[in-house]
DNA sequence: TAGGCCATCTGGTCCT
DNA sequence: AGGACCAGATGGCCTA
């Protein structure tokens, strides 16, 4: 059974108490039902709060491909010739695509993380530790549901957060 | 201005 | 052989 005390031994480094802060913060609001207002991609906006769509956040610092030069970076090994550039080029293109599908998946999990209004997007490590410290007081909370759907007090446990967001 | 976070480039390795 | 994945390096932007 998930305990609390699980929760509270996950995090081996001190600079993260503050992780659990905002998940303790996280229960109540799940608790509350707060969260599920806040639970929607216009939960999280750009640090400078100039992306209205989190998904324009998306659109990358492009280099200036254009030239088929890359942005400078790193000590210039890209100095080859024809084929070896134009597929250093082309893997270069993939893996930036590759990235984009990650920062999208991150941006999806963000959007089902309940945060605060007007808080700062999550971090990537963040983003991964909150959703670690939802994921299990989900557990908790459906574990509860099973117990005390046997007992008498079931109305008690909020379901309803669950049929909210299920009808979204 | 330092530190955190991020996007991108790059070369290496693994997989199909 | 070519694509996917990974980790290191670098530079830009933002915030305290």
């Amino acid at each position: 059974m998930a305990s609390k005390a699980e929760v509270l031994s996950w995090t081996e480094y001190p600079e993260e108490f503050s992780l659990l802060q905002q998940a303790h913060t996280l229960q109540a609001q799940i608790n509350s039902k707060a969260w599920v207002a806040s639970n929607s991609l216009h939960a999280f906006s750009r640090r400078d709060g100039s992306s209205e769509t989190p998904g324009l956040s998306l659109v990358p610092k492009l280099p200036d491909l254009s030239s088929g030069i890359p942005h400078q970076n790193k000590a210039d090994t890209g100095a080859k010739p024809g084929p070896q550039r134009h597929r250093r080029v082309a893997a270069n293109a993939r893996e930036r695509r590759r990235m984009h599908g990650l920062n999208k998946a991150f941006d999806e999990l963000r959007s089902v993380i309940p945060s605060l209004e007007n808080e700062k997007k999550l971090s990537k490590y963040d983003t991964l530790q909150m959703a670690q410290i939802y994921i299990t007081e989900l557990s908790e909370l459906l574990t509860g549901v099973v117990h005390q759907d046997c007992g008498s007090t079931a109305d008690k446990v909020p379901i309803r957060i669950f049929r909210i967001q299920y009808s979204n």
